[in-house]
DNA sequence: ACCAAGATAGTGATTGATTACTACCTTAAT
DNA sequence: ATTAAGGTAGTAATCAATCACTATCTTGGT
């Protein structure tokens, strides 16, 4: 998409400490997905934003402050996203694939999401990225396991599911397949893997349709 | 389990060549585990073994040359563990399921092993590592996939199972558990949870006892 | 059996490159 | 004119890699 750091606004520069703190937020998280997580130096930052590499620490008091205010970020909007996805399910199970696709596809926007969450050199040192990781993991498993409980209290979902067992490999799903396409790029498109994957999940999921078959 | 560099041979250095290279391999992938795959540096190699920095490079000609090293290690022994654990099951499933087990228990054993596999800041560069990771990865899903298969030919898969992709979701199963152990670390035994979460992955695969009961 | 000669493993010091971060100066926009 | 955003030019620390040298082991000729 771009060979040269930024064409975007050739002349403008200078801009308001909020915009170039979002803007610092968003290069990160691209270079984050081109070279690593580890490998994200404040040069390249100022680089792909074409000012110097000082100006950046007028906006962040330390490259921490800068993973924490991308982590805060990657919160609030998957938060966002997969809110607005669950409340427009008719039900549970229809709010959970919502949820799933909604969350493949910001995924797909933004890759280097998972790799922020889990990298070890972040929330290794610092105890407050540590914590927030925690917080974003149990509250999503939290979501997945009410919504297939709900679903159980309705006769979608099998009655002797493990509700949590079966968010943990809801969020595996999800994982593998951002692997997939992190290892494989771009041999595998990872929406088209996703909607391949997700009806045998919900083969695991589903209340059976048995012998009775109702209305 | 140490503060201290390493007391198993209190006094004995000086190690022939074989030897001190998988040792190199070993605490590499230990130090992996603890502070991270991109923050092990040589001279952390060759605190935990109790030499001096420059002697590890005597045995590889470079870091990458490790990393190169750690990878096909990883790949030797994975494949012949699972390979064992499948070769004991009594038909497809059951080695499906010994081949899971098999896996966490490994990856137990050496948690680093997955960062290690999907490190961007590792494959993203050398292009030999990539190419064995990449292999790792579709060897491993071409074996999923055709004991699926087989399970299919048995009766004892459902007929209409996408086998692709119940692979990508078994891979995605120990990612995730791999995940929360990772990040939950120690609130959760790997072990305890892959016990919990198989049998829904199961479900998935299993040919439903319908109506007509064989036998 | 001996031991000199070569081979091998490890030391210690150093290199150049890269890193996060800082102090001070300049300039554009209101 | 003020001031906040950015530029310039550093610093100290850390990193992989190199190198001259030393310690220890192995071996072949006598």
């Amino acid at each position: 998409m771009s060979s040269e750091p930024e064409f975007n606004q050739p002349q403008r520069k200078r801009l308001g400490a909020d915009e170039r703190r979002e803007e610092i937020i968003r290069v990160t998280l691209e270079l984050a997905d081109k070279q690593g997580v580890d490998d994200v130096t404040t040069q390249d930052m100022a680089e792909a934003m074409g000012v110097t590499q000082g100006a950046v620490f007028r906006h962040f008091a330390s490259k921490d402050a800068i993973w924490l205010a991308v982590m805060q970020w990657v919160r609030d909007r998957l938060m966002a996203v997969l809110g607005h996805a669950a409340a427009q399910g008719r039900d549970p199970l229809d709010a959970l694939q919502r949820m799933f696709f909604a969350h493949i596809e910001f995924i797909a926007g933004h890759p280097a999401i998972p790799r922020v969450l889990t990298s070890r050199h972040l929330h290794g040192r610092n105890a407050m990225l540590r914590q927030l990781v925690t917080e974003i993991m149990l509250g999503y498993e939290a979501k997945i396991a009410g919504l297939l409980t709900d679903a159980q209290a309705q006769g979608l979902a099998r009655a002797d599911l493990d509700t949590h067992a079966a968010a943990t490999l809801y969020i595996g799903m999800v994982q593998g397949l951002v692997l997939q396409s992190s290892i494989l790029r771009g041999r595998r498109a990872i929406e088209k893997e996703a909607a391949r994957t997700f009806p045998v999940y919900l083969q695991a999921i589903r209340q059976q349709p048995s012998q009775e078959s109702p209305s």
